[in-house]
DNA sequence: CATGAATGAGTTTTCATTCAT
DNA sequence: CATGAATGAAAACTCATTCAT
């Protein structure tokens, strides 16, 4: 009984895709897209420049790709196992969690998703995913609503505030500026929380 | 009593530097630092391209000249008249009418100070006034903890979450998603409060 | 027993590095570093002006390896074969016949060193070969003097007599003002050894 | 009995022509011709950058007006009060010693004058001078050869070398590898009158 | 006449993309 | 398919020259 890890050869086709998406993720996270040269992706990818063109239309092709990869990754990151039937409460502890457990297992990747938000390069597939997100987000704060659980008001403006209040704390972390441990994952959760529900009055 | 806005030349020295700066802002904002090429600054400012390099040692001086004064200009704006002997509340009232008033007057800088924030291109002094920046917020939520006002915990992760939050309401309102009206900015202000504030348990 | 001169490729890497290097050589010569555009050099050398930037750094990079290499040729072409248990004067000739028949083999060479020397833009190690190329020099007319054939007094102004007068010589062919031929050859090298030689009194 | 040194105002309009003539000779002499910008000649001559305009056509003129300026100069230098009813020695004694003079009093405009040495944007009158020089030199040696004192050959040659030498002396001196004091001046007459006076055999 | 800011063509250099091997 | 040298258009920057003051 043989366990067949390697049909194909060593560097499958993929692999190169793979490696060329993870060189340019890493690079545009860091220095944008403008800011990087297609070169110095095939030089990290650890393939020949030419070689990027058998994969990829042009540059902007690798960021539509990687846009969508990621913001799709994202949005079912955030969504798969959501406890539909359980409280409001459960929900936004679901959604914080899942969204700090992103952030910690693909940082390069959130940083380019907000890096690269509304760009002009970005096709309309790409734009498409982003009101896609924001349904089942708007979703909740409405029926959160509706059971007198959520804040009057706006559901965009919570929502505006609860998903900036998440990327403050994730880049404050980035910029050494405070550490995105436990505890302060816990404080976020609690204080968001506070911000969007309904007061007892 | 004679108003004399209008003693100096039709075009003051500066005036050309103002407009290569107003002209970068725009562009910077829009597409990034990487994004914008010299002459089309020169052409929106209504300069030669080579008048640029007159007023600024290069493309560099540029960003590093409107990163230094929206820095300058964002930090007066949340400080000047700041009530430091009202209770905390009414200091958080005045921090974030002071902040959402400022990404009303000047949208495109607040866009731009967001999009440049620790780029590889800005120089130390720069740099320095982004820690110069979060003194006095830090101090606020020491004191207001000390106080019992502010809730239990690291300053650092609810300040990141009360400028982050900001940051979104604004974003989702030039993305479109939100009206960014006096409504929506009284519940932010409340909802953000309720985040940091301490629970009365 | 074969000679395989053919064997590379018709374009072996290192033929457009040469090109460039020779479009550099005649042009330098012609009209002084800063008289020669990038892609002037690149035209004649037949090649985009992009390409120069994959075999050379910068266009200093380019007269710093021009100098290096026809100055240590220049100096090989005057040392090989130096015939140093010969006497004085059939040292001198060698040294006057190999440096004519440089001047003559390679004249964009020698007059692009002679207009290039102490250069700021020349990097440490080309100047560093002019002092290594003075010292057999100094060494001829040291030994020379002990041996009571050559004239009393300063080597240093003996050689730069000669090698002054040697580059004069070469300069007037090069201005139409005189024909560089064999008898033209002779007189300078009489000439000039009369000029170091110890008078018989 | 009154000394009337300023009639005119104390810049008049040649002072300022002067002070540009003479800021362009340092640093072309130093960089060459291309390698040096008109404001950078305005700045070191203390006018604004347009004056230069006023005062000459072009930078090209400015130039041909320092190359005809001390090329005449030095002619003039070399033939002023020549002994040409003296022995041929006397008259190659103050050609040498007017030659050194001229390098002493302007090191500059020798080095300006050796560097460009027919070069392109030398418009016909300067490069009628060249010729106008000559002239006399090739004099002293047909008339040398003929009285049988000048050694017998291309008197383009001999000239050459004397020139040549004297330059390579001078240059020498410039470069730090001599110090041109008398004692080198002295034997480098001495030698290179034996290159060029006729042997005793 | 002098000024020096402004100009825009020209400079050096980079980089997305192609294509012969 | 992969390669990487070559390309040339476009980038950042310079500079000879002009012209309103």
């Amino acid at each position: 009984m043989f366990i067949r890890t390697m049909a194909r050869s060593p560097d499958s086709p993929d692999d190169k895709r793979e490696a060329i998406l993870a060189a340019a993720l890493a690079l545009f996270a860091e220095r944008g897209f403008h800011g990087v040269a297609v070169p110095e992706i095939a030089s990290r990818a650890k393939v020949a420049a030419g070689t990027i063109y058998r994969h990829f239309e042009s540059k902007e092709a690798i960021v539509n790709a990687l846009y969508a990869r990621y913001k799709q990754a994202l949005g079912a990151s955030l969504l798969s196992d959501f406890p539909f039937s359980s409280p409001p409460r459960a929900q936004f502890h679901h959604f914080v969690t899942r969204f700090m457990a992103f952030a910690r297992r693909e940082p390069e990747a959130l940083k380019f998703l907000e890096a690269h938000h509304h760009a002009p390069y970005l096709d309309e597939p790409c734009k498409a995913l982003e009101s896609q997100m924001l349904q089942p987000f708007r979703e909740f704060f409405v029926q959160g609503e509706r059971a007198k659980v959520v804040r009057r008001g706006s559901p965009e403006v919570l929502g505006a505030m609860v998903w900036g209040g998440l990327v403050g704390l994730v880049r404050a972390g980035w910029e050494g500026h405070l550490t995105p441990d436990s505890k302060a994952e816990r404080l976020a959760e609690d204080a968001l929380w506070d911000a969007i529900r309904r007061p007892e009055d």
